[in-house]
DNA sequence: GCCTACGATTCA
DNA sequence: TGAATCGTAGGC
């Protein structure tokens, strides 16, 4: 195949041969019999002849496509360009995370016709696995599913033709196994005895190759369909001569073994669900015990709120900087725990908080989600930072890299509420200029700090507890899902197929 | 023969 | 130069 691209390796105008050069000298090309007119074209290797992308429905990310002898660059999974992220090649990829060590593209992109099994046959258990997840929740939302839509997602999950396959299976995967690369070293080869080795072995994969390719494309032994009532012979490579035989066979187990099974699965007594009513109930009783919680920080939020609002009324006591001033003179001195200078324990607490908010706010803490908590104020920051296209996640009174303390004015008072015995309130407010008390300072911020924080870890426990109670659920769910019921029991659909077990017992 | 790990190669 | 991925040694 040739692109446009290419053009320049083989100057000569393309299929000039057989193509009608008109009046202007315009080479004319493709099934529409017109001239280049500068957009994607491609050309065939055989005919030479050029055509334009948009004519033969060729387009030039299509075109692109490699192939190679893992890849025949036409199936679906060839054509793939995402990674799924989910399978075991993907975990293992740098860029999710992965340790590099399997090295191998994603399952989903193993090309289905030259890849090796060993890559795709995973992709089947992966990709209905996938489905699965997609499915039972499908027919869960349905309290009564139609036979029909049953029967689509089940045909489609079990895949369309292939059903000898384990699908998910159940045998344990070998574990991982670590190789001695040293040895392999250290072992002098004849180099020229392997590579003569390895080309013979090359012509002979070669040869299994073309020959296979061959079987596929003219049928070895004709088939008949399996399809109800069918007498057509099955199409090379299925058991079926249509997909519609492939479905109507699927219509008919399902009639056949669905009934039952769910009778079956009503008879017998499941510990499993028992297990799960009761985590059930100890789930909604921590959601009831977080819940009032929350609202008892809702009401210390307010409470702050008001308290504060009192302490601004308050009228500073002039004496009170005799006070502040005599107490306390010692030449002691202290480290502040961010710049480790030596600071007056009088002047620390203001010190090492602005300290600390001068280096807090050279970083950012961001997701790239903005919080939404339905009925929550003031809990995070969230200020958008464009750059990094991420919201600010520090506690909002808490952000020195979004938010400024605000200026005191002269007149403003103290106002922290007084304690005695460290948390008996006394009903009195501190009265000094706020400018001039360090006894406490920022008081509000850091009042205001400790409820939302805890107003925050109930929020995380409650999202929790809500992640549990769903997990519970779907695992309830599925237990008696219309997959597990039809999947988790073998049947012997075809008298004449091989039973390994009846074998055995003969 | 399956599977993992990793050197080698290709490509952007 | 690094990411992607191919091909294969070697354990099981």
């Amino acid at each position: 195949m040739l692109f446009d691209s290419e053009m320049s390796d083989i100057d000569q105008t393309p299929a000039m041969h057989n193509s009608v050069v008109d009046g202007e000298n315009a080479p004319l090309y493709c099934i529409c019999r017109k001239p280049d007119i500068n957009c994607f074209m491609i050309g065939c290797d055989n005919c030479n002849e050029w055509f334009h992308g948009h004519c033969i429905h060729v387009t030039e990310k299509m075109a692109k496509v490699k192939r190679s002898a893992r890849m025949c660059g036409e199936c679906e999974p060839c054509t793939r360009t995402e990674d799924c992220g989910q399978c075991d090649f993907c975990k293992d990829m740098k860029k999710f995370g992965g340790p590099n060590k399997i090295r191998q593209k994603c399952r989903l992109r193993q090309c289905v016709v030259r890849a090796r099994k060993m890559l795709r046959v995973r992709d089947e258990e992966f990709s209905l696995c996938e489905r699965k997840d997609n499915i039972i929740p499908a027919l869960i939302n349905k309290p009564h599913p139609s036979l029909v839509t049953v029967f689509c997602l089940f045909f489609k999950s079990w895949g369309s033709d292939d059903e000898d396959g384990p699908l998910c299976s159940p045998v344990p995967r070998k574990k991982a196994i670590k190789v001695k690369h040293v040895k392999r070293r250290n072992k002098k080869f004849d180099k020229k005895k392997e590579s003569r080795r390895h080309k013979q072995k090359q012509k002979h994969r070669d040869r299994l190759r073309h020959s296979e390719r061959g079987d596929g494309r003219h049928g070895g032994d004709m088939q008949q369909c399996l399809g109800p009532n069918c007498i057509e012979s099955a199409r090379p490579n299925s058991k079926y001569c249509s997909e519609d035989c492939g479905m109507k066979l699927a219509a008919n187990r399902i009639y056949e073994i669905l009934p039952q099974r769910i009778q079956q699965w009503q008879q017998s007594p499941c510990i499993a669900e028992e297990q799960g009513k009761k985590q059930l109930e100890r789930i909604r009783r921590e959601q009831q015990a977080a819940r009032m919680r929350l609202a008892e920080m809702e009401r210390r939020f307010h409470e702050l709120e008001g308290i504060i609002a009192k302490a601004k009324q308050q009228v500073i006591q002039q004496d009170e900087d005799v006070n502040e001033t005599d107490s306390e003179d010692t030449d002691l001195q202290i480290f502040c725990v961010s710049c480790s200078h030596p600071i007056n324990p009088k002047v620390a607490l203001r010190h090492m908080e602005r300290c600390y908010a001068k280096y807090e706010s050279q970083t950012s803490f961001g997701s790239i989600f903005p919080t939404r908590i339905e009925g929550a104020t003031r809990l995070f920051c969230d200020v958008y930072n464009a750059q990094s296209k991420t919201y600010c996640k520090r506690l909002q009174v808490l952000c020195p890299e979004h938010s400024r303390d605000p200026k005191v004015a002269a007149d403003e008072v103290c106002g922290c509420p007084l304690v005695r015995n460290v948390f008996e309130p006394t009903g009195e407010y501190c009265r000094v200029s706020k400018r001039k008390c360090n006894k406490h300072y920022c008081w509000e911020k850091l009042r205001r700090a400790e409820v939302d924080l805890e107003r925050v870890r109930v929020w995380y426990k409650l999202d929790e507890l809500f992640e549990q109670e769903r997990n519970v659920r779907t695992a309830m769910t599925n237990r008696a899902g219309l997959l597990a019921l039809m999947l988790h029991q073998t049947i012997q659909h075809d008298p004449l197929t091989t039973d390994l077990r009846s074998n055995k017992d003969r």
